[in-house]
DNA sequence: TTTCAACACGAAAACGTTTGCGTAAGATCA
DNA sequence: TGATCTTACGCAAACGTTTTCGTGTTGAAA
C-alpha cells in the first residue's frame, strides 16, 4: 500500500527542491523546460494530488460549505441539498451536512464543529426548536466572526444575512383562488399551529384568498394541528379530526392543506366515507413531493421548487465568498410557486 | 467584525510564547496555575476554538468521512444518510457527501475531490452506470492510497473492503412466502433487468419462494422493467404494461414488486380496473418508504432497515479508522429485512 | 558557597503547500 | 577582462496547531 506522495517526496526523489517540484507543477516559466517536463511526468506517474487540507491551511478557505438542514429524510431538504450541491459543485465546491433533528442543541453543536475552520459559509434552514426558543446567538456568533450565512425556507427575520424563501402566502392564496374558481364553495384548511412560520403564512394566505373572492372565512371549517414528536401519533389524531370535521360539515367542497402528508390524511379520510375525489371533494397540497405525485388519485400541490432554491442560496453563498457581492449587502430572495393542477382538483 | 482568534493572537495579547498558550489550554502541568488561568480566561472571553484545519494537517487526520450516493432525493439513501450521520456524530466524525446521479464520471471526479485530504474514509453505494461499465480503478486506487471504503446496498463483490448489505434474495423470498401463505395462486413479479444486481437477486427469491411451494413459475407474470432516465416515461410505460398483464392473465391475485414506486404503480392500474385490494389482490413492495406508508390502501412492504445500515456502514468504517479492527479485514455485514403487513396483504 | 532538582517557560520542528526573494553560474556586452 | 544581465534554482516564511527538547531562574540540600 502506497501512501499519497507529497512534494516532498517528489522533491527528494528528483533531487530538486520542495520549492523547484511546486513551481514545475504549477507550470511556471522560473523553472527549465527541462526539469519542469521531468517533475511532471515524475507526479503524474505516481499520481500527485495535492493536499487540499494544507491548501485550505494556506488559503485561509476550504471550499466547503456547511449545510445544516433540520432532517434529510424528507422529501422538501432532500431536493433542496440536490441543488445546493449540484450549484456548488459547478463551482469547485464541496458540500457538508449536519442534521439538527429539529433540536436547538444538535444546531449549535453542528454550528460550532464546522465554524472552527471546516467550511467557508453556512446555508441553513432553522430548527422548529430554536424557533420556539428563539435564541440565535449561535447565528450572531458565526456571522461576527466573518463566515456568511445564507437561511433558506425557515429563515429569521431580525437576523441580517441573505435569505431565501417561498412566498408562502402568495402560494397559498394561488391554491386556494384555484380551489374557489373551480367552484368549491366552502374550503377547509388543515394547518399548523401559528408560531410555525410557513404555517401562520400560508393561513394567512387562505383568509386572503377568501377575502378576494368574497368568502366569509368559518374558523369552524380550520383545523390547526398541534405538532407531535410522534409522527404516527399526530396523523392519527389529525385523521380523526377530519373525520369528524367531514361529518359535522357535510358542505365541505374543498380542501387545502399545508403540506403533504395532511392533504393525504385528509384523502384518506375523505376516501374511507365514500367521497368521490375531485367529485365530492377537491384537494390542494401545499409542497410538492412524491407522496403527491404518486398517490391515488394524484394530489394537486402548490411546487416550492425546492431544487432551485438549493441552487439559488448555494449562488448567494458563494458569491458572498467570492466577492462578487459585497459583505454588508444582504438580499432576501423569494423562490415562486407553482400551482401543479393533477387529479385531486376540477 | 472580528476574525477567529488564533494561538498566536492570544499569546501576544499575554506576553507570552505561542506553546505556552497551547499548553496552558490543554491545562498542561507544564505550566503554572497562574498563567494557566490567565490563559484560559482569555481564551474563554475571546471564544478561542482550535482551527480543524490546522489540527487535520498536523494530525493527518480530518475526522471527516465522505458519503458517495446515486441520489439523496431518495427515501432509501436519506435514510442510510441519516443512519451514518448520526453513527458518526456520536463519534465525533462529521459527513460529507456527494452525489454521483448515478454517472460514473460524477462518482470518480466526486472521490477524487474528497480523497485528497479531505476525508478520513469512504462510505458508499455504487452507481448504475459504474456498475454497468465494470470500470473500478477509483475505488482501487483509493484503497491503495490507504483510504478505506465501506461499500453499501449497491457493492462490488470483487473489491476487498467491508460491505453492509441487504439479504434481497431472502427478503424477496420473505414477501412472496407471505403472498403465497396467505392464499395468491398466481403471483407476478414486477422486477428491473438482469444487470441490475438488487432487481436480479429479488427475482431469485421470488422464483425460490414458489419453488419452495411448489408452485410453477410462469415468464408471463414477470414483466421486467427497462430503467429509463426520465421516470416519468419509465413509470407511465410500466402502468400500461401492468394494465396489459392484468388483462391478459385474469387469475392473478398476488404481486410483488422489487421498489415501492412500481408496487404503487401496479396498484394504481388495479384499482383503475377496479380491483379491491387485498380482497382480489394482494401486493407487497421490496423497499419501505414515506409512498409505501401513506398509500391508500397503505402498501405491505418488505423494510430494508436503512438507518441501521447507515449506523453500520458507519461504525465499520470509524472502526477501522480508529484501528479498532485490522486493516487487512474485511467483513460484509448482512442486514435482515423485515415484513412490514398492512393494509395491500390479507 | 556550590550543586542540583524542580519549575516555568520558549524555541523549533513538523504537517504540505505556495511564493517572494536571494544568488550562483553562465551568457552577453563593452 | 571586467561589468552586467539572464537563467534556473533554493531558502525561508507563512497558514495554526502540538510536542519535544532546551534553558534560565529559583530554592534547597550538601
Amino acid at each position: 500500500m502506497k501512501r499519497k506522495v507529497t512534494l516532498k517526496q517528489i522533491a527528494k526523489e528528483l533531487d530538486v527542491s520542495v520549492s523547484t517540484v511546486s513551481k514545475a507543477l504549477r507550470n511556471s516559466k522560473e523553472i527549465s523546460l527541462d526539469t519542469r517536463s521531468k517533475v511532471q511526468a515524475f507526479a503524474k506517474l505516481y499520481n500527485y494530488r495535492p493536499n487540499n487540507i494544507a491548501l485550505s491551511l494556506k488559503n485561509k478557505r476550504t471550499k466547503t460549505i456547511g449545510v445544516i438542514i433540520p432532517e434529510i429524510v424528507h422529501h422538501f431538504f432532500s431536493k433542496v441539498i440536490s441543488g445546493i450541491e449540484k450549484e456548488a459543485n459547478n463551482r469547485g465546491y464541496n458540500v457538508i451536512i449536519g442534521l439538527s433533528n429539529e433540536s436547538f442543541d444538535k444546531e449549535v453543536i453542528n454550528i460550532e464543529m464546522l465554524a472552527n475552520g471546516s467550511i467557508d459559509g453556512f446555508i441553513l434552514s432553522v430548527a422548529k426548536e430554536t424557533l420556539l426558543l428563539q435564541d440565535y446567538h449561535h447565528f450572531y456568533e458565526t456571522i461576527n466572526q466573518g463566515m456568511p450565512i445564507v437561511m433558506f425556507d425557515r429563515v429569521v427575520n431580525e437576523i441580517a444575512c441573505d435569505k431565501v424563501v417561498v412566498d408562502d402566502k402568495l402560494g397559498s392564496k394561488k391554491a386556494v383562488s384555484k380551489l374557489i374558481e373551480s367552484g368549491c364553495k366552502h374550503i377547509a384548511l388543515i394547518t399548523t399551529k401559528d408560531y410555525v412560520n410557513v404555517g401562520k403564512l400560508r393561513t394567512q394566505g387562505y383568509l386572503q384568498a377568501l377575502e378576494e373572492h368574497k368568502v366569509d372565512p368559518k374558523a369552524s371549517l380550520i383545523i390547526k394541528v398541534e405538532e407531535n414528536k410522534d409522527k404516527e401519533v399526530e396523523i392519527e389524531t389529525l385523521e380523526k379530526e377530519i373525520s369528524a370535521l367531514l361529518d359535522k360539515e357535510k358542505s365541505i367542497d374543498g380542501i387545502f392543506a399545508v403540506n403533504e402528508l395532511y392533504a393525504i390524511t385528509a384523502m384518506k379520510a375523505a376516501i374511507n366515507k365514500g367521497y368521490k375525489i375531485p367529485e365530492d371533494l377537491s384537494i390542494i397540497a401545499f409542497t410538492d413531493g412524491v407522496l403527491s405525485k404518486h398517490a391515488i388519485p394524484s394530489l394537486s400541490t402548490i411546487s416550492q421548487h425546492a431544487v432551485e432554491m438549493g441552487a439559488k442560496a448555494a449562488t448567494m453563498l458563494i458569491d458572498k465568498l467570492e466577492e462578487i457581492v459585497e459583505e454588508e449587502q444582504y438580499h432576501t430572495e423569494v423562490i415562486n410557486t407553482t400551482l401543479i393542477e393533477r387529479d385531486t382538483t376540477r
